[in-house]
DNA sequence: CACCAAATATACAGACCTGTCTGTTTAGCA
DNA sequence: TGCTAAACAGACAGGTCTGTATATTTGGTG
């Protein structure tokens, strides 16, 4: 195993990032907590800031990985596809761990003046938008863009309100919604 | 003018945890920005966590204020009300300093152990969610709780939207949803 | 075994942050 | 004018943070 310490620091830095935020993670928690020493950390990591935005790089891939397979598996056709993101959505949203949209609260914690982490994030939200239209106009609507948009704004208000006001229904509410946004368009 | 820097200290207080995060803004910033000293700011507030939930409940004051007084100026029956919603929820996403919503980033920033910021937070967005109930209700909407729901989904989700992604189109576009479900309830 | 690169422990610099202490100045009011 | 309470300036304590320097130990490979 040569270099697993790199991976070791991402995954250790993303589930404290997540779980207690940016700014309230010191290095030496993270480093602690992995059993990893300080100088290897600034080998691979120039500062906390690439730290944060490989630790953003690395959820962005495995969430959407995970996000999207998921939705592969509960539904078949492109229609129940559509439908699935919300199962899928609920289900993280009731997750023990789930602690909101981990590109949100970057967003949140970042001013836009720290470009490099709000693109991180909004690039994150543009790819989730496009896996949506992607199903939207596999399932035939006309004026897809408007609907997945329309659904987008869905789901992300149910992070939200599952986050902030900590309703496990809240998935399952954008899913009520979305079905009628799809009946109409 | 007796203590009106209590109130001056919130005000400037209000606009740097805004523009830049709780976290970011020291205690430092705050008192340079606003010209009052530290022993003052110690006599008003025995610690930071309290200057940012009294800022918090001044926020949730004022805009609750501006954004109900709005759509009151705006629409006309209870119906015409519950689309003015959605424009004055674009005026506000379009205006130049707008940063998303301060209770979602606190509520980032701060993880749950933070019971009292985060309480702040969630009570907000519930009282959002029953301005928009009541006015489902006075509209005549059957099923009103579903339907305020849904609206209050379509506006979180363009305020992230708005946000993460730059989009200043966000509230338009959840007009559209808002509209589907409301012809559709 | 010997070598070498990687990772380690640990101390430290320097900045910043919250919160306190001390003494001075201001401003309203009798 | 003189009293009093509030706000002031500014130094300081004590902690935490990022990032660096140094010297030691490990572990894989010839």
């Amino acid at each position: 195993m040569p270099s697993n310490r790199k991976q070791h620091l991402v995954e250790t830095a993303l589930k404290l990032f997540y779980q207690e935020g940016f700014h309230s993670t010191g290095i030496d928690k993270i480093l602690a907590a992995s059993g990893v020493a300080k100088m290897t950390l600034y080998k691979h990591f120039p500062s906390k800031d690439d730290l944060i935005r490989a630790v953003l790089e690395e959820r962005d891939k495995r969430f959407r990985e995970w996000f999207f397979g998921r939705v592969e598996e509960l539904g078949n056709g492109p229609q129940e596809k559509l439908v699935a993101v919300f199962d899928v959505l609920t289900e993280w949203i009731q997750g023990d761990d789930f602690r909101g949209c981990m590109f949100i609260n970057a967003a949140a914690e970042f001013s836009s003046k720290n470009d490099a982490i709000s693109q991180v994030a909004s690039d994150h939200k543009v790819l989730m938008c496009e896996f949506l239209d992607g199903l939207v106009k596999d399932a035939g609507y006309s004026n897809p863009e408007t609907l997945s948009y329309q659904l987008a704004l869905l789901v992300e208000g149910a992070i939200v309100i599952g986050h902030v006001c900590g309703d496990k229904e809240a998935g399952a509410k954008a899913k009520e919604a979305a079905l009628v946004l799809m009946a109409g368009a």
